[in-house]
DNA sequence: TGAAGTATATTCACTGGTGAGTATACTTGT
DNA sequence: ACAAGTATACTCACCAGTGAATATACTTCA
């Protein structure tokens, strides 16, 4: 594996993240992903054995990073536990406000593969949020929340939601407005809850 | 506007309507669609000046239908306020038990079409979750409910949270788990919270 | 050490097929 | 006869994927 070869694979990659993201997955063709790697198509195809293969390569880049990025509006969070979640639709609201921002990759993915379950970049992008489902339902069972499954789920629920709703209105209130009910939630299970949600 | 026009125009919009919901927007042509319909492209050319106007009128054609639908296991609900919300959820996670079943039209033309914001469908998409928002205030207002407009915009991020987890996930149990959620949203904005949730 | 061989990486030019949209002509009811 | 509606047959652009050839680098063994 010589660097050169490396390299053109991550080019191939970071052109598709941008093309995919910004225009969806069937409204992109490898020639133009190509295009904007710089390199030829033939190339793309020695990379990658088809494009349901580099949807697949997309989505898995995407997968830790933006694990990190929901951990990182976390962790660096004040407060208690339902300030900590708070914090994350807060984030979420703020990346939702830049032009270039398109929702979820995951879900939007999700939605345009709706009709291939078992495609491969499925398979990632459920893997992609059971991963978060997990996480959350580990924090809160180390917080000593009883029904720690239930609450990470409400909790997926209210962030996908609040993805698909802002992709819709394209407005971050709502982003906000989930975070709030997140926080009551979250409240209401820790057994703190005060009605200043 | 004579009876075979429209006949042969609602056929053009049934066919759109299954294969738009069912593939995707981008993923299904006109030539489909009008093989579909048993006639000519041209036809559908004749009807809908072009593709996106098509899909237009597919989404409009499914926002009253819609509405009518979520009144319909919202009023038929026994019990109080948070049980009939609630119902919302339970009626669609039966729906989504449906192998036909591919997620909300309008949430998913949306991810297909997040680069184009403007889109005169996107409006439309817009509108129609703005109206159940709207219905959903106006029931909580109805009720005595105090801050109707959040517990409204609460609700509608849990249903299209479900919505989309359960197009990730096809697994029903996600909107079963949004019911909850918002029955307990519902309970404490009511103020007749009690833990069973 | 250096020539011959092999694996990796890349290009150009192409194919078979499909996409949105159209020019033109036919049909049919009034 | 004529206007609304429909069909045939087409254009031009694009798309996923490929064939053949080439360049580059990494062995291997005489």
């Amino acid at each position: 594996m010589t660097r050169s070869s490396s390299t053109a694979r991550e080019r191939i990659l970071t052109a598709a993240n941008k093309l995919f993201y910004a225009e969806g997955i069937r409204a992109v063709s490898l020639d133009a992903i190509a295009a904007k790697a710089g390199i030829t198509k033939k190339t793309v195809y020695y990379h990658f054995k088809s494009k349901d293969d580099l949807i697949e390569a997309y989505l898995v880049s995407r997968d830790q990073p933006n694990l990190d990025l929901f951990r990182s509006w976390f962790e660096e969070a004040d407060g208690g536990l339902p300030d900590k979640v708070q914090a994350i639709f807060r984030n979420l609201a703020a990346a939702a406000r830049h032009p270039k921002w398109k929702g979820c990759g995951f879900l939007r993915t999700a939605a345009e593969l709706a009709d291939m379950p078992g495609h491969p970049a499925m398979k990632v992008g459920a893997a992609h949020k059971k991963k978060f489902e997990a996480w959350m339902a580990a924090e809160f069972d180390a917080s000593g929340v009883e029904r720690f499954q239930d609450l990470a789920r409400h909790v997926v629920l209210l962030l996908d939601g609040a993805f698909s709703t802002m992709l819709v209105h394209r407005d971050a209130a709502y982003a906000e407005a989930a975070g709030t009910a997140a926080k009551t939630l979250v409240a209401v299970a820790v057994g703190t809850m005060n009605q200043r949600a």
